[in-house]
RNA sequence: GCGAGGGUAGCCGAGCCAGGCCAAAGGCGGCGGGCUUAAGACCCGCUCCCAUAGGGGUCCCUGGGUUCAAAUCCCAGCCCUCGCACCA
C-alpha cells in the first residue's frame, strides 16, 4: 500500500465539501473565532500565503480536537486601487502585466477578456483561476466554513461600512483637514504607491522655506534644517533654468501657509506648480532666465543680512523652490560647492559676480559639536578627501554629518534663548518661533516621483476626512485593548503600543477605487486599510444577512446588532439622541454576534502591525464593549522562496496548486509549519520539500506495517482500539514508550497552547521518531505486547498531527479505528502511563550501551565477551550520603568517615564522593529518589538479551563484590564497569 | 535616528525566556558500511581536535561580570535584518 497523497487527498476533500463538516453554528460548546485577513485577489496566491492562511487552520483544528466550536471564515478584499489598476494594465496589454499573469498565474490568452472588468478580475482570483484562492485553499484542507464567504464591494457590506462611519463621525472621531497626497500631474489624479513607475519609497518630506528678501520680493529658500539660517554664507541659482516673479496668495484653509495675500515671489517656474497644488494661488508677473538674478544679494530674514547669489548647475529648478541657500559650515556639499566656485573665477565674471567678493566669503559656524572642529563640514570633507560635488562619496559623507549634527550639535551664543541646545530637541521650537514674516513650509517628495503614465508626480494637498487616532482618549482605549491581548510572540506588545503612540491623523478616504462611499459625500470612497478594521463582526451575521432587504440595513439595524436593544430604546448609542425602536431582524443576529464574538485568535503578517492590526484594536475599543475586544493576536513572519523574496511580477513564485500536484498537500502543509514558528521568517526550498515529502512516506510506511501487523491481538483488532488501556501483557520497554508518548502528548499541547506549530509538530513527529528508533532497537517486536503498544502509540500520534496533516491522518485513523482523527479528540496525558521510574531505568540501559559504543569504538575492538561490574553495596551508601547530606564534598567526607568501614577505604572514598556529588549535582529529587530505589543488577540483567544483540556478544552481569577483576573497582552506583574480551 | 528582532559547528537551523543531564537536537552536505547485477531509493555508523577503555582539550560574534556551574543571566562593544505610514 504505496503513499499516494492524491488519492487520499482527494477522497477527503469530496468528503468535508458533503458533509459542510467546518460550518460552524452556535452550540453549546465553547467558541472559537479564528480569522486571517481576507485575501486581496489582484493576483494569484502563492506558496507564502498558503502559509497565512494554513497556520490559524492548525489552530482552528487543534481547538477542534479539544472540543470547541470552532468558526474559521474568508472573506474577499476587494477595496481601493490595485484591482482596478490591474485590469487597467491589462486592457492596455501591458508587457509587464501580461507575463505575470501568463507567468506567475497561468491565465491563458483566452480567459483574458473575464479579467477586463474589476469584478470580473476579482472572481477569477477569487475562485475561477487554477491560481485562485479558492482552489488553494481547498486544495490544501483550510477547515473554512464557506457559507460565510462576501466581497467588500457588496452591497450589504458597504451598508455595515457605513455605519461605522456615520458612527466613528458621530464620536468625533472622523475629522476634515489638509493632508499631502501623491498626485499625478498628467492625468490630474491622486495616485498610489502602486501607480508608480519611480518614487516607490519616497517620502512627503516638510521643508521650512527661509523667506529671503529681495527688494520687495520674497525669495523663499527650502530647507529640511531650518536652524541653520544664521550660518547662510549665500544663495545659489541656476542660471541655465527659467525662474518668474508671481503674486502668491494662500487658498483654501491651510493653516500652515502663511504667504499674506497678493505676495510677490521669485521662484523656478518648475515650482509654480508645486504651490498651486498645495493650496496657494500663484499668479505669474513675468518670466526671466536665472542669469538675471545671479550676481544680485538677497536680505537674510532672520540676521538681516545681505547674501550674495552665485551661479550653480546642479540646483534642480524642480525640486522644491529652485532657489537653495548655502550654509558652508555645516553642510559638506555647501562646502564643496563654495570651493569650487571661488576656485572658478571665469565662470564668476561670465556671471556678474565679482571673484573677490566670492573671495571673501567663509562658512559661517551655528552650532558645536564634539569630534569636529569649528567648521564640521571642512572636517568631514578632508578627512574623506573630498574636493569635487562630483565625488559620490559626498552624499554620505553629508548624510553623516547632518546625522550627527541633529543629535549632539548644540547652537551657538548667537541663538539668543535657544542658544546651548541640542538640534533635535531645539529644531521645532525655532520654526515655530520664526514661522510668519521669516518662515514658511511647503511639501516636496525626497526623490523623483512617476506615475506610471509617465506623468510627474508631485505633493498635493488635498481637502480629506481623516479618521482621529492622535485624539487622546481613543488612544487610552487602544492602549487598554493591547493590555487585554495575548500577543503571539509576546515581543510585538510593545510594537503595538509604540504604534498607538505615534498614529496621528489617518486620511481614510481616496478620490476612487472600489469600495464603499463616504456616507455624505459621493465623490470619495472610503480606502481600503479603513473598511477592514472590525470586519471580522461581519462573519458572524455574513450568511444570514443576505435575507435582509438591503434597504433596511440603516443606522438602528447595525445599533440595535451592536449595542443591543436596551442601548437602542434609551438612546444610550453615541451620536443617536432619539430613543428607537429596535430592529427585530438585527435582534435575532445579534444573538450569532454575541455567540462568537470576541474574536479569540486573529492571525496576520507582521508587517501588519505598523497599520492593519493597530487600526483593528482602534476600532474595537472604540465601537465595541470591552468584553468584545480581541482576546489575541499572532503574528506571522514573511516568506522566501529558495532564499529570495517571493514576487509575482518577477514570476518568482510557487503556486500552491502545483506543490500540491507534485508533493501532496500534508507535505505542503507540514514543510510550512515545521520549517520555522509561524512568527519567524521561513524559506521554501524545494529539496527541503521533498525532504518532508520522504519523511511523511516513511510514516506512511511505518503506520501501514502497524496497521496490517494483525497478530492477533485479543480484543484489540483494528475497529477497535480504545481508551480502555492495554488487555496484553507489557513489558518494561513497552511502558517506557508509552511514558515517552505522555511526555510527547504534553510537549505538543503545551506548544500548540502557545501558537508553536513548529514545536508541536516537531514533539509529535521527529522527536517521538527518535524514541521509537530506538524502542525498535531495543525491544523484541514480536510479541503480541509490542504490536498493541505501536497501535496505541500510532492512535494517539494521528491525533497528535491531525491538525498539522489533517489528510493522511484522517486516513490512517480511520483504517486503525473504523473513525477519523478529527472526530477522536485531543489525546491527553495519562498519569498512570507516564513514569519517572521507567525512564530513569532505561536511561541506565542507554547509558551503558553509549559507554560500551564508545569503548568498542575507542579501542577499535571487537568484543565476545562482555562483563558488566555493578557497583558493590558501600558505593550505594556512599552515594545516599551525598543525596542526604547535599553537594558540598566537605560535609560529606565528614559523614562518611564517621563509618569506620568507609574510613579504612581511605583515598578510593574520597574520590567516589567527588564523583557523586558531581552526579548528584545534576540531577532533582525526584530523579534522585527514583535512582536511590533501582536495583542495578536486574536492570542490567533484564536488558542482556538487548545487549547482546546490539554487541554480537554474551554479556554476564556480576556484582563487583564477587569479583577479584580489577576492572571491577571502578564501578561506580548507576555506572557498572566494563570489560570487554 | 526611533521601534523590533538577530549573530550557534562546512551550510541551514534548534537550544537561550525558566543556568547544570550541552561537544550543543534535527536536516543538508561529506565519509564509511549494508541492501542491490548496478545506480537511485532505503537502512546503519561516523562527521571540532587529541586519545588502542567509557577520557582529555577547545568551542556557541568580541570583551568584561555574576555563579560551585554560562550558548543560556547582567554590562559594554562590533556586525546584520525588518518596519517608520496614509500602501495592500
Amino acid at each position: 500500500m504505496d503513499y499516494d497523497p492524491q488519492d487520499i487527498e482527494t477522497r477527503w476533500r469530496e468528503r468535508w465539501a458533503e458533509s459542510g463538516r467546518y460550518e460552524a453554528d452556535p452550540a453549546d460548546a465553547e467558541a472559537t473565532f479564528i480569522t486571517v485577513p481576507y485575501p486581496y485577489p489582484s493576483g494569484g496566491m502563492h506558496i507564502g500565503h498558503a502559509r497565512t492562511y494554513t497556520v490559524p487552520d492548525v489552530y482552528a483544528r487543534y481547538r477542534r480536537l479539544q472540543g470547541d466550536n470552532v468558526l474559521f471564515p474568508i472573506a474577499w478584499h476587494v477595496t481601493g486601487t490595485p484591482i482596478i489598476g490591474a485590469v487597467e494594465r491589462l486592457k492596455k496589454r501591458e508587457q509587464g502585466q501580461i507575463e505575470t499573469l501568463q507567468d506567475a498565474f497561468g491565465v491563458t490568452e483566452s480567459e483574458f477578456s473575464d479579467l477586463e472588468t474589476p469584478m470580473g478580475y476579482a472572481r477569477y482570483f477569487i475562485e475561477k483561476g487554477d491560481a485562485s484562492y479558492k482552489n488553494g485553499m481547498r486544495s490544501l484542507g483550510l477547515s473554512i466554513d464557506w457559507r460565510r464567504e462576501f466581497t467588500t464591494n457588496d452591497d450589504r457590506y458597504s451598508k455595515f461600512i457605513t455605519w461605522q462611519y456615520e458612527s466613528l463621525r458621530d464620536r468625533g472621531l472622523l475629522q476634515k483637514g489638509l493632508h499631502p497626497v501623491k498626485y499625478c500631474t498628467n492625468e490630474n489624479n491622486p495616485v498610489t504607491t502602486h501607480d508608480l513607475l519611480e518614487g516607490e519609497d519616497a517620502e512627503f518630506q516638510e521643508y521650512t522655506l527661509i523667506r529671503f528678501r529681495h527688494g520687495e520680493r520674497v525669495v523663499p529658500m527650502a530647507t529640511l534644517r531650518p536652524e541653520t539660517v544664521r550660518g547662510v554664507t549665500n544663495a545659489y541659482i541656476n542660471p541655465n533654468e527659467t525662474y518668474v516673479y508671481a503674486t502668491v496668495s494662500q487658498a483654501g484653509g491651510d493653516e500652515d501657509a502663511t504667504a499674506t495675500a497678493g505676495e510677490g515671489w521669485l521662484v523656478s517656474e518648475d515650482a509654480v506648480r508645486k504651490f498651486q497644488l498645495q493650496e496657494r494661488e500663484v499668479e505669474i508677473q513675468e518670466r526671466f532666465p536665472g542669469t538675471e538674478v545671479v550676481g544680485e544679494t538677497v536680505t537674510n530674514p532672520v540676521t538681516g543680512e545681505e547674501v550674495p547669489v552665485l551661479p550653480a548647475s546642479f540646483v534642480d529648478a524642480d525640486n522644491a523652490t529652485g532657489v537653495v541657500m548655502s550654509v558652508p559650515a555645516h553642510s559638506p556639499d555647501d562646502y564643496v560647492a563654495l570651493q569650487e566656485a571661488k576656485a572658478d573665477d571665469e565662470r564668476m565674471r561670465e556671471y556678474g559676480v565679482d571673484p573677490a567678493d566670492v573671495e571673501t566669503i567663509k562658512p559661517v559656524p551655528i552650532l558645536e559639536i564634539e569630534g569636529y572642529g569649528e567648521i564640521p563640514a571642512r572636517d568631514a570633507v578632508e578627512t574623506a578627501g573630498i574636493d569635487s560635488t562630483d565625488d559620490p562619496e559626498l552624499e554620505d559623507v553629508t548624510a553623516e554629518l547632518y546625522q550627527d549634527e541633529f543629535h549632539s550639535g548644540r547652537l551657538l551664543d548667537s541663538y539668543g534663548e535657544f542658544a546651548g541646545e541640542v538640534i533635535s530637541e531645539v529644531r521645532d521650537r525655532f520654526r515655530e518661533h520664526h514661522t510668519g514674516e521669516a518662515f514658511d513650509r511647503m511639501h516636496e517628495f525626497s526623490e523623483e516621483v512617476i506615475c506610471r503614465c509617465g506623468g510627474e508626480v508631485e505633493v498635493a494637498k488635498q481637502d480629506t476626512w481623516f479618521l482621529d487616532y492622535g485624539d487622546e482618549a481613543w488612544k487610552a482605549k487602544a492602549r487598554d485593548a493591547v493590555g487585554n491581548l495575548t500577543c503571539v510572540p509576546d515581543n510585538t506588545r510593545e510594537q503595538y503600543n509604540h504604534t498607538i503612540d505615534w498614529l496621528d491623523e489617518w486620511p481614510c478616504i481616496r478620490n476612487y477605487g472600489l469600495g464603499t462611499r463616504l456616507p455624505w459625500d459621493d465623490d470619495f470612497v472610503i480606502e481600503p486599510l479603513s473598511d477592514s478594521t472590525i470586519y471580522m463582526s461581519y462573519y458572524t451575521i455574513a450568511h444570514l444577512i443576505d435575507d435582509v432587504p438591503v434597504e433596511e440595513l440603516d443606522r438602528t439595524f447595525f445599533d440595535t446588532l451592536f449595542h443591543g436593544a436596551e442601548a437602542i430604546e434609551n438612546a444610550e448609542v453615541v451620536g443617536v439622541e432619539e430613543p428607537r425602536e429596535p430592529d427585530d431582524r438585527a435582534l435575532e443576529l445579534r444573538e450569532e454576534w454575541e455567540y462568537w464574538y470576541p474574536v479569540d485568535v486573529r492571525c496576520s503578517g507582521n508587517d501588519l502591525i505598523q497599520n492593519h492590526l493597530t487600526f483593528f484594536l482602534f476600532h474595537h475599543a472604540e465601537l465595541f464593549d470591552r468584553s468584545q475586544w480581541p482576546e489575541g493576536i499572532t503574528v506571522m513572519g514573511m516568506g522566501l522562496l529558495e532564499g529570495e523574496s517571493m514576487s509575482s511580477s518577477k514570476g518568482h513564485v510557487v503556486l500552491p496548486g502545483e506543490a500540491i500536484e507534485e508533493f501532496g498537500a500534508d507535505t505542503v502543509r507540514f514543510f510550512l509549519l515545521n520549517s520555522a514558528e509561524p512568527w519567524q521568517d521561513y524559506d521554501w526550498r524545494g529539496e527541503r520539500v521533498q525532504n518532508t515529502r520522504d519523511q511523511l512516506e516513511r510514516f506512511w510506511k511505518r503506520a501501514v506495517e502497524v496497521l496490517e501487523d494483525d497478530a492477533p491481538v485479543e480484543g484489540n483488532t483494528a475497529g477497535e482500539m480504545s481508551d480502555e488501556g492495554p488487555t496484553v501483557e507489557l513489558t518494561h520497554i513497552d511502558r517506557w514508550l508509552l511514558s515517552k508518548l505522555q511526555t510527547t502528548v504534553q510537549e505538543t499541547t503545551a506548544a500548540l497552547e502557545e501558537f508553536e506549530t513548529r514545536s508541536a509538530s516537531q514533539a509529535a513527529f521527529y522527536k517521538f521518531e527518535e524514541q521509537l528508533k530506538w524502542y525498535r532497537r531495543r525491544a523484541d517486536l514480536d510479541r503480541p505486547g509490542a504490536a498493541w503498544t505501536l497501535r496505541e502509540v500510532l492512535r494517539t500520534r494521528l491525533r497528535l498531527l491531525a491538525p498539522f496533516i489533517p489528510f493522511i491522518t484522517n486516513e490512517l485513523h480511520e483504517r486503525l479505528t473504523g473513525g477519523p482523527a478529527e472526530d477522536a479528540g485531543w489525546p491527553e496525558s495519562d498519569p498512570e502511563l507516564a513514569s519517572d521510574r521507567i525512564e530513569v531505568r532505561e536511561q541506565l540501559v542507554e547509558a551503558v550501551t553509549e559507554d560500551i559504543h564508545d569503548i568498542v569504538d575507542v579501542t577499535g575492538t571487537d568484543p565476545e565477551q562482555i562483563r558488566l561490574y555493578v557497583a558493590p553495596e558501600w558505593k550505594r551508601e556512599v552515594f545516599e550520603t551525598v543525596r542526604e547530606v547535599g553537594t558540598d564534598v566537605g560535609a560529606v567526607m565528614g559523614t562518611v568517615m564517621e563509618e569506620a568501614h568507609l574510613r579504612e577505604k581511605g583515598d578510593v572514598v574520597n574520590e567516589l564522593v567527588q564523583d557523586l556529588v558531581g552526579f548528584v549535582r545534576e540531577r532533582d529529587e525526584a530523579e534522585l529518589a527514583e535512582l536511590a530505589a533501582v536495583d542495578e543488577q536486574s536492570i542490567y540483567e533484564d536488558a542482556r538479551a538487548f545487549l547482546e544483540r546490539e554487541f554480537d556478544a554474551t554479556v554476564e552481569v556480576i556484582r563487583a563484590a564477587d569479583s577479584d577483576d580489577e576492572t571491577a573497582d571502578d564501578a561506580i552506583p548507576f555506572r557498572p564497569a566494563i570489560h570487554l574480551a
